[in-house]
DNA sequence: GCTGATTCACTACGATTGTAGTTGACTGAT
DNA sequence: ATCAGTCAACTACAATCGTAGTGAATCAGC
């Protein structure tokens, strides 16, 4: 079960979907129409592809309308994404991704803080 | 002039060429042929799509052969997949991508100091 | 029991991507 | 001059993606 491959667009999808679930087709059309102003018939297609990727996974609600879920976890998912986009775009290399962001990012001081500590606890647990 | 879209494979071709140019196609080959084993065609194939594109400019060496190089700096494309890939993966949220990186990464104490510098910088710099 | 809305399954279609092949012109070495 | 290799231009073709439409089945209300 290797984690699949998500497009933007299902991308989108797939958020609603972590953030609650399962859903039916009609309600996640709700959901992404401010956002995405799709045709329910383009969520559907969508959902299709996620569930033959093996992304999302079926069901039945009360009413016996089928219902959506993910099969995957948004965690590995994040993690899938970012080590592609690092190998792809930083060669690979933390720092200079890090580096990027981290002067890119309008941080308030108490991320900066948290952050500090977050690195500083990253060499004490591999040292 | 905005930033042209860079296919993964298109990026394996650009690195080459930010590192250095002007290159022709078969250079170009013989450079990616270790990593990329790709046929000289499909070399040339990614070559015109990236000058359709407006990220390569041609020229002619002493030859009279074509000869390729950037016409977008790095800088700025990484520039663009960071923010498409932020606004995806993380919802535009720089802070979580940050911590994301910064537990995955395995940094030397001389790196975590580095960072922890630029982030203080990052503050004083837009106060 | 017919009608309109909902659901589902299938099909569509142009753009982009990955990965070349074909053909014709040109060039340098015999 | 001829032949082999190089270059450039064009073409190919399946997979994925974005964005739906069509048609059949079903369900709920009148």
């Amino acid at each position: 079960m290797p984690i699949p491959d998500i497009s933007e667009s299902e991308w989108a999808v797939m958020e609603v979907l972590w953030e609650s679930a399962p859903q039916t087709a009609s309600e996640l059309t709700k959901r992404l129409r401010p956002t995405m102003d799709w045709a329910e018939n383009t969520v559907r297609t969508l959902l299709t592809r996620l569930v033959d990727k093996g992304a999302l996974k079926t069901g039945e609600n009360a009413n016996g309308t089928r219902v959506f879920l993910p099969a995957v976890k948004r965690e590995d998912c994040v993690g899938a994404e970012s080590e592609s986009f690092m190998q792809r775009v930083f060669r690979g290399a933390s720092k200079p991704l890090l580096v990027h962001f981290a002067q890119q990012a309008r941080l308030t001081p108490e991320e900066v803080r948290d952050l500090k500590r977050l690195l500083d606890q990253s060499l004490k647990n591999q040292p």
